[in-house]
DNA sequence: ACTAATTAATAAAATATATTATTAACTCAT
DNA sequence: ATGAGTTAATAATATATTTTATTAATTAGT
């Protein structure tokens, strides 16, 4: 019975389940001594013993010595094997795209972030997108064949369950999952990004007892991610958090997705760059106001570094779109009653800018009993957010920890 | 070993938790073969034999003898003992009380409905609901010590777990839940309403294999509750829900929580109530015009009856509401992604006047790849439905089994 | 430095659970 | 109505898991 834990075949198989259980507490929790496991399996230590003795010659687990002493004889402590396998997460944004690879135990051992990219709906732009991919994953020192699975995230609508984006690379009939998996060779799975970015700073935040959070990934668009009882929400078709699409105003502007009034439209990277351009063909004065008489085109990234130094247009949009986007936040707690919100995506970098306006907009517009129960912080993987969720997230999927 | 399952203590108890197991089935699914026990649960044939033998002279279960055959030996089929115990349940709403009456298998075997009681923030009042259901427990041909528990639904803030209701009856140090349980001698469970009508709808809704659904408890507030891959879902305190206070409007409407803009000020029975008052102020006629010039009191009960009559006014009212709360539906949708949702609470009894619009904002507000998915449908509980949910919750809560 | 107390790991015995074989109860086609 | 095929229930056997006892390794106090 040496086959791998992993096969789902065994499913019904109680030790490949115990087996795929302590390595869900390895995953969450680190190392952990026998004892330990045992106590929190609910699982003698003789079964726990066998188990790990097992995981250990199947090479996922390594034995790491003797741990630090609370009296008494010192326990064996076992952790992750980080060279069992290697996992490798694709982020692609507007006109952006990183890269990485985690190990086994879930450390980031590559990154390379913001490759210039521009995503088409075309076969041409998806070779091209894959041949980046190969020859990222090429150049690594890691073998080929350790390369357990990719993950992708997509803006739009993903349905990660059946592998389709309709957002973007809807090419056809066959799935986008299979069509990249064609290209680069190694089990693949798509994510939206926001979803992505969420199990991200889930599994690496600072406050991992959290079971309810919801992530914000304001960037170009806005979108959330929701998780509840510690699990990764998903929605029927994997379509939930799509709060940018949210009818939220009552103006006349024509989102992205054909619809008028949605949150998007004042809230979110597109919305900042909408209102920033309007102001200053109003003859708004900004540090930015040279680059646009010139007719150069003012990028979201302009603007953002433009609010780095201080400039007053920029503080001004920003406040005034943190107001709502705190509004809405508003709306989140009322509804979740999460313990924790986390901001993230290319707006986050405004750090306080935009955090004190929110901040105030919840004090305003949510239930005080409720809210008081929400911390509001912001992301701590800042550029590597959606790599790293796209790491951490296909780890778990091929481990079968979701 | 013949003590209870339902003892937390024995939680680290294979056993014990198999018997779990098999009440859950036997709640969700209502008679099973030991064979199809055996194969849902992944445990042997001989294993469930003696579980289920234990839970029969435990007197949870019973033979029901053979079943009609699909080829093969006819199997003994095995489902609750409805006299195992009872469950009551209490729905407080704004101006009425409704009390009802589960066996163990989840029939309801007694209801009251819409007893007028006016709930006041006082130990008097409570000391009133006490004996009002003291009287109406007392009254029941079930011996009293057959009652394993009792539910209470409230509207607002309600903490579940803590016992606490911070909206209604918070009346100094003490749980609600504990004065309750004084006065009643009976364990009692407290819940927010909206909570407590989604898991009835769940529990005995049509669509039983459901996995994402949001309720909608449109009645004088607006609540909603959340049902997340098969889940009851409470955020961190249990305020989960209050959609009613999502900043939804740009008016100028104070809310009973003190807040303006409310969605429950423009979506809810108040709403309704307040829209129809002025539009009488204004001279609009209705077949409530008469009553209303007595300067008699209209209710939003008169108005719901005037709509069933087709009252022009009643109809263009709720049609206008209609349309705001399907604009508020496809954001839900566009978050969730649920599968279904339902309405209920006093509006659905509106019926098609309500649903029309809902349907049609909802076809313009919400992305339709996403609301493709969702179905929509008027809850089939009607006036059962908050003390359904408050029996079908407490039994749960008391037999462990959210 | 030695002993009592504490925790870990292993071994042996006892218990629980699953597998397999056997018997029972039924349907359906001939 | 008879026997082949099907499913259920039970019995016997084999396997898995836990419990208890034992040994090992360590700390803290004297």
């Amino acid at each position: 019975m040496n086959t791998s834990f992993l096969q789902k075949s065994y499913e019904g198989n109680r030790s490949a389940s115990l087996k795929k259980e302590i390595i869900r507490l390895l995953v969450i929790g680190g190392n952990y001594s026998i004892t330990d496991i045992s106590k929190e399996m609910n699982t003698s230590v003789p079964t726990i013993t066998k188990l790990i003795v097992e995981l250990i010659s199947e090479g996922y687990v390594l034995d790491f010595g003797k741990q630090g002493t609370n009296g008494g004889r010192r326990p064996n402590v076992y952790g992750l094997n980080p060279d069992a396998g290697y996992f490798a997460g694709v982020d692609i944004s507007k006109d952006f795209i990183s890269m990485g690879v985690i190990n086994f135990k879930g450390e980031m051992t590559e990154f390379v972030g913001n490759r210039e990219f521009v995503m088409e709906n075309t076969i041409e732009s998806l070779d091209s997108l894959c041949s980046i991919i190969n020859s990222f994953l090429n150049k690594l020192s890691i073998p080929r064949d350790k390369i357990l699975s990719l993950g992708v995230n997509l803006s739009g609508r993903v349905n990660s369950e059946s592998g389709y984006s309709y957002s973007f690379y809807f090419l056809g009939e066959k799935p986008l999952s299979m069509l990249i998996e064609e290209r680069v060779d190694c089990p693949v799975y798509i994510e939206n990004d926001s979803r992505a970015m969420t199990y991200g700073e889930f599994m690496m935040g600072s406050d991992s007892h959290v079971k309810n959070m919801i992530f914000i990934n304001a960037s170009w668009g806005l979108g959330i991610g929701i998780i509840m009882d510690g699990r990764l929400y998903y929605g029927k078709s994997g379509f939930s958090g799509e709060y940018g699409h949210f009818p939220f105003f009552d103006n006349e502007i024509i989102c992205r997705c054909g619809k008028r009034g949605c949150l998007e439209t004042g809230v979110s990277g597109s919305a900042i760059h909408r209102m920033f351009t309007e102001r200053l063909k109003e003859g708004r004065v900004s540090m930015l106001s040279g680059k646009f008489n010139n007719g150069l085109e003012i990028t979201l990234e302009d603007i953002m570094d433009a609010l780095q130094k201080e400039d007053v247009l920029a503080i001004e949009i920003i406040e005034c779109v943190g107001n709502e986007m705190g509004k809405a936040i508003s709306g989140l707690i009322n509804l979740f009653n999460p313990e924790l919100i986390v901001l993230g995506g290319t707006l986050a970098a405004a750090k306080e800018y935009i955090m004190l306006p929110i901040r105030s907009a919840i004090n305003k517009y949510s239930l005080i009993l409720v809210s008081k129960d929400t911390k509001l912080k912001l992301s701590r993987l800042g550029e590597k957010c959606g790599v790293t969720g796209a790491c951490m997230l296909v780890r778990s999927k091929t481990l079968g920890l979701l």
